[in-house]
DNA sequence: CAGTTGAATGTGATATTGTCACTGAAGCAA
DNA sequence: TTGCTTCAGTGACAATATCACATTCAACTG
């Protein structure tokens, strides 16, 4: 990576490391000097696939990026999604392990990126405490959020988990732009399941769907069912 | 910590950190001696309840150790187990953000385990690449399994799930020993459910149940279930 | 040993969620 | 307008979850 490319994208890497300004400050610029390509990558591009291994780890530095993953029968669900200063926990599990995905990544958005190549990554996780923790940091905020995914999944009922969904992607018109299939995905059910559950909260005048969006309406009602005060 | 006890333990700390004998052994060595306490639990005793903040930090020497979460309606399911020579990711992820347990920690069997607190561990994640790079790969390996949990809480079919759980915890008499209710509480479902699943296991021959007792007797057709080969 | 107790399991009725095989409707492009 | 393609609706049925009990077993008590 040229120094003028690097340069170009130093705020960016500022928000991945917060204490760059520090001691191994000239380590990790130096790594990003040799070894770091700028990548912009299209929309609906698979960024690995279920069962790659890993060779280019990537921070992301514009738009997003949507993990899934899939059943032998077809039926996906939306692990995560990284966002613009994150980067991918399992790229690193994988990098660690020297394993396979298990899992798909898919741009939703035209993205760029910083790619470098893993085994330089690895060399310098051995030299730098900063980079540890910044993958600590990753790690830890993910597990979290999986292990909350992992309790609304296996112990939630669906309407609870289709209303915070939608409060969740609304925007400040209180509307939703996403088909029903993409929020099945979302929420790992089947599209005629979500259809039928956001028929029935029209019904009770909870919300108005259109072709490709949602608006909702009574939002303290959807609220009260989303923290699962309802039957 | 005595001198002593670190000696009792010090074979246990190499389970945890390989690469003991390397430059860093004098940094964690004398960590342990100046912090780490043993500590023996019961069976049965919770170490740490759904909203706790994390004060200690443990290694596990001895035991397991099994991580749940429920749900605001009571249903539970199992999030992994501690083993020795492992810790406990969710109290990694609640050290480095300062959070509180998304979970509870349960002894399933008398345990031996290191204590540190935590404040000191984080000065020490802050000096020791060591520290950090066990447990990045503690966390890695923990994340693959968390997803692998989500992929069959919320793609796989229940007899499919039964079926592997069965094979995985039967011992070398091809018998598992657990009750209804405790499987239901692994697979997170109910207990209802296990028993008319293991039932129909039993019609068809594949099992044979005694009250807290599954003897697997067709093992292969079992296991072509759990590979999703059957309808 | 019989009797009691608590845990483990069985069962039917009903509600929720998932699957399948379609039909219909809305938007887009030629 | 006509023909596509994507998106959404529907009924029938299967699988799973929930509820409210009834039953059985094993261990303990006296």
């Amino acid at each position: 990576m040229t120094s003028k490319a690097l340069n170009n994208t130093i705020d960016s890497l500022n928000q991945f490391f917060p204490v760059f300004q520090q001691e191994q400050q000239h380590i990790i610029q130096q790594y990003f000097l040799d070894h770091a390509r700028l990548v912009e990558i299209d929309k609906d591009i698979n960024l690995f696939h279920q069962g790659d291994s890993c060779e280019n780890y990537y921070f992301l530095l514009q738009g997003t990026v949507k993990v899934i993953t899939a059943s032998s029968q077809g039926r996906e669900i939306l692990l995560y999604r990284i966002k613009p200063g994150e980067t991918c926990v399992l790229s690193t599990s994988c990098m660690i392990n020297d394993r396979y995905y298990p899992a798909v990544g898919v741009t939703e958005t035209p993205c760029k990126a910083l790619s470098v190549p893993v085994p330089s990554l690895i060399k310098l996780l051995e030299r730098s405490t900063i980079i540890n923790q910044f993958f600590l940091h990753n790690f830890s905020l993910r597990v979290a959020s999986l292990i909350d995914l992992i309790c609304e999944v296996a112990l939630e009922r669906l309407d609870v988990r289709v209303a915070r969904h939608l409060l969740q992607k609304m925007d400040n018109q209180h509307e939703v732009s996403i088909t029903h299939d993409a929020l099945a995905l979302e929420i790992g059910t089947a599209r005629e399941v979500i259809s039928r559950q956001l028929r029935t909260f029209e019904k009770n005048g909870w919300i108005v769907t259109k072709r490709g969006k949602i608006t909702l309406i009574q939002i303290d009602t959807l609220k009260q069912l989303s923290q699962g005060y309802f039957s």
